[in-house]
This record gives C-alpha cells, structure tokens and sequence, in this order.
DNA sequence: ATATTTTAAGACAAATTTGTCTTAAATGTT
DNA sequence: AACATTTAAGACAAATTTGTCTTAAAATAT
C-alpha cells in the first residue's frame, strides 16, 4: 500500500473541507459521517494535521475544522507528509540503511526516479483542481458519490 | 511503504540466487545469515515464491532453494506479485471501492498513470541485469556490502 | 451559571504484519 | 537402518496499524 490508511483518511477529509461551499468549521462527526469513517480515528488524523498547520480546530458548538490556508496552497504533498512522513520518500525500497548513489541498493535507480515523479505529482496538485471537480461530481470521495456534504456548515 | 516487509526479503533472496554463481541449491539458512534475515521468517517468504513456481525447493542434504527459471526471465514483478499480490496494482490509492474511470476517486487519473509506470518498470526488470551489478560490487543486497554469499553452493 | 456541543487526549481492543519456536516430513549420507 | 540435514507447517508472540470508548477541556448558547 502506498499510503496509509490514516493518510487516505486525511486526504478524503481535506478534499472534503476543500469541496465545501464556505470554508466555516465542519464537525469531524459530520465528515466522519459522509466519508464514512471512523470519528474517534478521524479525529486523530485530523488532529495531525492541524499540528502540521495544514488544519485549524475549533471547540465548542459551530466548532469543527476548517482548511488552515487557501486551497491552492495545500498541496496533496504536505497532507501525505504530515500523516506518513517522509518515509515513502527518504527510506530505501529495499530496506537497506545507507541506500544512496554511493552504495546503491539494486533498485535504487530505478525507484529514485518514479519516486521523485510520485512526489512531484503530490506536489504539485493542490485541493483547488481537484476539489472542483468533486464538486461538479466528476470526482467522488465518498463510496457511493454521495455530495451531501457540498453545503456543510 | 511501497513494499511488505516479506516481498523486500523475497526479492534479496532472489537476487542473491541469481548473484551466486552456481544455480544449485542454496539453504535458506544460508542466505538468512548473509542477508540477515530471520531464518524462519524467510521460509515462509520462499514458500509462497516456490508456490508461485519461481523457485523449486528440496529437502534433506545439499537441500535448499534455487530458481525455477533463467534469471532473465524472473522479473522483479512476478516476486512483487507472488508475494504481495494484485493490491498494489489494482487497489484504489483512496481505498474507494469501485474507483475506476467511470466512477474515479480525486487521485485516480494520476495515479494510473504513475501505477504503470512502476508495474512496467518492475516487468521489465528481471534477476538478470541486477545480479549482473551485484556480482561486480556495484549494487548490493546486504547491509555492509558483504559479497560473502558469491560462491554458495 | 448551567447545559450543550465539540475537539483533545489517552486508555484500550482488534486486526494485521512481522518475528520466533517447535515439531513433522523428506532426503541424502554413512 | 540409523542419523544428520534441510524444508514444511503451524502454533505462538511481539510490534504496528487500525478502530473503539471514556473522560477531560474548551467554547457557545440559553
């Protein structure tokens, strides 16, 4: 598996905030509700991600959370990141310690460029594109397509 | 991680055979000791990959694991999928079930794209070429670099 | 002030993956 | 035939990930 359970989670949540009218609180009930997820387990996830910034909390009634910036400043990169580390991009495919250029493992080469490719990909697409089209429904969240959640407040 | 654990050992050992000079039988506590690798752990590897019929197993004396094949023709896709299965090439990278072009989830596009990459990469990749860069030291399977196993027999 | 809503935090449980150990079965050697 | 070596199989344990539950803390509304 490329990423984490905990990682999808938070990315389907942040697409989710992103697809929403307003950018006002979402309770993590509601969210857990559409997307179908846990909420204690995505209350954790979420809690990581507005430990990295990514996400800001709010308690109390009309509380919830809510994108920390702007949609197109939140790349799928940083929210991969703040979940999973930067494991996937750092640690050898095979294991090895001290994998590199100097003592590379045998698929170091090869993974070293899909995996820059991958990362650049993470990079460079925003919440922006991809929460326009979960909006106009070419793209979809949630299991069933459901888009209950488009006027969330 | 892109990888289990178990499909990482499978695919050391493999290249490790492919690496020794000789195909004959080589015990897995051999190469256990030379890729430092839980000895009962990696039996359990090597039986899925000789159930897969990449390798053939023989018990009693001068006994152990060799390739079922010519190195070139065992690529590094057929270990991956010996061990860990279709998911990673057939798995929604959101976990969404049914996700495919009609009903795609927000990453689907990009990431079929990166998805064959990296399965054309592992196919076009057999035992062959790599084992040639083990054997002059180029690439290595162990820890330290060790090429203590290039003469197993 | 009190009650209600909501996130925060952490204990706990279940599931999965990884790792260890024991016994059995097969094969070759003496 | 007896013995040693090696894989096969499966029970078991540890570690990690995933999921659940309870209590606390903060904020709003009445």
């Amino acid at each position: 598996m490329l990423l984490s359970k905990s990682c999808i989670y938070g990315l389907r949540a942040a697409l989710l905030m992103a697809s929403t009218a307003s950018n006002d609180y979402i309770s993590i009930k509601e969210m857990s509700k559409n997307l179908n997820i846990s909420f204690h387990f995505l209350t954790k996830v979420l809690q990581q991600l507005t430990a990295a910034n990514l996400m800001e909390s709010h308690k109390g009634p009309k509380g919830g959370i809510r994108l920390a910036k702007p949609v197109h400043e939140i790349a799928l990169l940083h929210i991969v990141i703040a979940i999973d580390g930067y494991e996937l991009f750092t640690k050898c495919v095979l294991g090895l310690p001290g994998c590199g250029v100097e003592k590379p493992c045998p698929m170091h080469a090869m993974w070293s460029e899909k995996k820059e490719k991958i990362s650049h990909m993470l990079e460079s697409t925003t919440l922006f594109e991809l929460a326009e089209d979960v909006k106009n429904g070419k793209l979809r969240i949630t299991a069933n397509g459901d888009l209950d959640f488009l006027n969330l407040n």
